[in-house]
RNA sequence: GGAGAGGUGGCCGAGUUUGGCUUAAGGCGUACGCCUGCUAAGCGUAUGAGAUUCACGUCUCCGAGGGUUCGAAUCCCUCCCUCUCCGCCA
C-alpha cells in the first residue's frame, strides 16, 4: 500500500509506476473519491461534536433534576443525521481502500524500465560452465524412475513431483545445508505454518491480484502459503517494534504451492516449473535507511551459497516490467543448467520499501522518541529447491549416468557419487 | 468438538454489578530536569495510536463487527483470539 500522501500529492509517479509495471491505475477515481471523503468527514466531525457537547449538558441537567428534553431531542436529530452521513463515508472508505490494494509499489529510481524480462539488467555473471566430453543429459532423464510422475500424477494430479531414493535423500541434505548455513550466518531459525489466512496474504500484497493462483481452502477460508516470505512477515503484522530488535533476521524452510493457471507448456518438464517446491526463505525488517544496505548483503549472501554448491550464476536487477506488484526493487539469481543449457531462476530478493510494513501495519519505534515508523521489509530465496536440484544433477552427472556432489554436500550425505 | 475464564495504552492493571464529572484511574517502563563524588533511590515534568487541518483544534479507537440508547469500555447479538479442564487424534 502507498502512502495516501503520496497518492495526494504526487499522482503522475503514481501513474508512471502502475504504468512502467503493466498494471491499470484507478488513481483518477481514488483522488475524486478522497475529496469526497473529507467533505463527508469534516460534516460528520461538526456533528460529533455537537452530540458530545449535548451529551454533557444532559447529563449535567440531570444531575441538577432538571429537564433536558430540547438537547436529548437536538441529540437525538444530529444522531440520526451522523447515521446517515456515516453510511455514505463508509462506502466511499471502502471503495478508497479497495483501490489502494490495487497500486503496485512505486519502483526505485535505479530500476531499469521496461515492460518485460527483456529489459532486465545482468550485473554479474560468475563461476564457470562446465563443458563434457559427452551430451549432458536433462535432469528428468538423468533421475528416470526417481522421479516418479505416475505416483504424483495419480496422488495429487500432474505437475506435482515425487522423488524417490536418492533423489529425495538430496533434497533433505540440500534444505538442512541450506537451513544451516542460514543459522551459522546469525539469522534467527523459524518453523512456520504453512498456511494463511486472508489478511495474512493480503499484508504481503499477494491478495487481491494474485488470489487466483493460490490453492483455497474454502471452509476456513485458508490459504496454501506461495512462499515462506508470507508466513515470516506476518509474524510481525500489526506490531510496533522497539529500534533494538531491529534489524530482524529470520529464515525458515516451507513448501511453496502456486496453482499456476496457464502456465502447462513448454519449459514445464522435470523439476522446471511445478505446484509444489520446496524453498528456505529468508526475511527482513530493517530501519528505511538501512534497506539498500540489507539488500546487498542479502545477495552476497547468496552468492556465497551457490559458491559453495558450485553453480555458475548471473545476477539481474529486474525491469519494472518483471518486478513484482509489491517489489521497490529485486535482484533475480540464476544458475546454469547443463542439460537444458538454461539459466534457471532459483533465488528472488526483494526490497519492499514500507509497502508492506504499510499493509500490515509494522512499525517500530526510536529510541530517542519520536512518531513510530514503518520499517522496512525485504524477503529472498535461500534458495528454492527444485532448480537447484536440477542444476545440480545436469552440472554434476557422469556419462554412466551418475551425478558427483559439490564438496558441501558430499560431506552431508556420505558419499561424493550418486546413482 | 464440549465446558469454563479472559481480551482495556509499550507493559501491568482499575473501571463493567448500577450506562452520564473516565477527558480510561493507578503503577511499571521510557525521556528530560533537579538532587548527587559516581550509581541507585528520591523529587518534578512529560509520555498511546489513527484521521483531518497551514495551524489552533476537532473527531475516532477499550479484541472485531453489528444492535439498543439522547448518550456505551459498561447492556444485547454475531464472530475471532488466548488460557484452563475434558474429548478426539499423529
Amino acid at each position: 500500500m502507498l502512502d495516501r500522501a503520496i497518492l495526494r500529492k504526487e499522482p503522475d509517479r503514481v501513474r508512471a509506476a502502475a504504468k512502467n509495471k503493466g498494471e491499470p491505475c484507478l488513481i483518477d477515481e481514488w483522488l475524486e473519491l478522497d475529496e469526497i471523503r473529507r467533505e463527508l468527514l469534516g460534516e460528520t466531525e461538526t456533528l460529533r461534536r455537537r452530540r458530545n457537547e449535548l451529551s454533557k449538558e444532559v447529563s449535567f441537567l440531570k444531575k441538577e433534576g432538571k429537564e433536558a428534553d430540547t438537547q436529548i431531542l437536538e441529540s437525538k436529530e444530529t444522531g440520526r443525521r451522523i447515521g446517515a452521513i456515516e453510511t455514505e463515508l463508509n462506502t466511499v472508505d471502502t471503495d478508497m481502500s479497495q483501490l489502494e490494494l490495487r497500486f503496485p509499489n512505486i519502483p526505485d529510481t535505479d530500476v531499469p524500465i521496461g515492460s518485460d524480462e527483456t529489459f532486465n539488467r545482468i550485473i554479474e555473471s560468475t563461476g564457470e560452465i562446465p563443458s563434457f566430453s559427452f551430451v549432458p543429459r536433462y535432469h528428468w532423464d538423468i533421475l528416470g524412475e526417481l522421479l516418479d510422475r505416475e505416483a504424483s500424477g495419480s496422488i495429487a494430479g500432474s505437475n506435482f513431483i515425487l522423488l524417490r531414493g536418492w533423489a529425495a535423500r538430496l533434497q533433505r541434505v540440500l534444505i538442512n545445508w541450506m537451513m544451516d548455513f542460514h543459522s551459522s550466518c546469525g539469522m534467527e531459525e523459524v518453523w512456520m505454518p504453512f498456511v494463511a489466512n486472508r489478511e495474512s496474504m493480503t499484508a504481503t500484497g499477494q491478495i487481491p491480484k494474485l488470489e487466483d493462483d493460490m490453492y483455497h481452502i474454502e471452509k476456513d477460508d485458508l490459504f496454501l502459503v506461495p512462499t515462506g516470505e508470507v508466513p515470516l512477515t506476518n509474524i510481525y503484522r500489526n506490531s510496533k517494534l522497539p529500534e533494538e530488535d531491529l534489524p530482524v533476521k529470520i529464515f525458515g524452510y516451507s513448501p511453496c504451492f502456486r496453482r499456476e493457471a496457464g502456465s502447462y507448456g513448454k519449459d514445464t518438464r522435470g523439476l522446471n516449473r511445478v505446484h509444489q517446491f520446496e524453498k528456505v526463505e529468508m526475511v527482513r525488517m530493517v530501519k528505511p535507511e538501512n534497506s539498500q544496505a540489507a539488500l546487498k548483503e542479502m545477495t552476497g549472501h547468496v552468492g556465497r551459497m551457490l559458491e559453495e554448491l558450485n553453480l555458475p550464476y548471473r545476477i539481474s536487477l529486474l525491469a519494472t516490467g518483471d518486478l513484482s506488484f509489491a517489489a521497490a526493487k529485486c535482484y533475480d539469481f540464476e544458475v546454469w543448467s547443463a542439460g537444458q543449457e538454461k539459466w534457471l531462476e532459483v533465488s528472488s530478493i526483494s526490497n519492499f520499501g514500507e509497502f508492506q510494513a504499510r499493509r500490515g501495519n509494522i512499525k517500530f519505534k526510536r529510541s530517542g522518541g519520536g512518531k513510530p515508523e514503518f520499517v522496512h521489509t525485504l524477503n529472498g530465496s535461500g534458495l528454492a529447491l527444485p532448480r537447484i536440484m536440477a542444476a545440480l544433477i545436469e552440472n554434476g552427472q557422469t556419462e554412466s549416468g551418475k551425478v558427483v556432489l559439490p564438496e558441501v554436500l558430499a560431506t552431508r550425505t556420505g558419499t561424493e557419487i550418486l546413482g
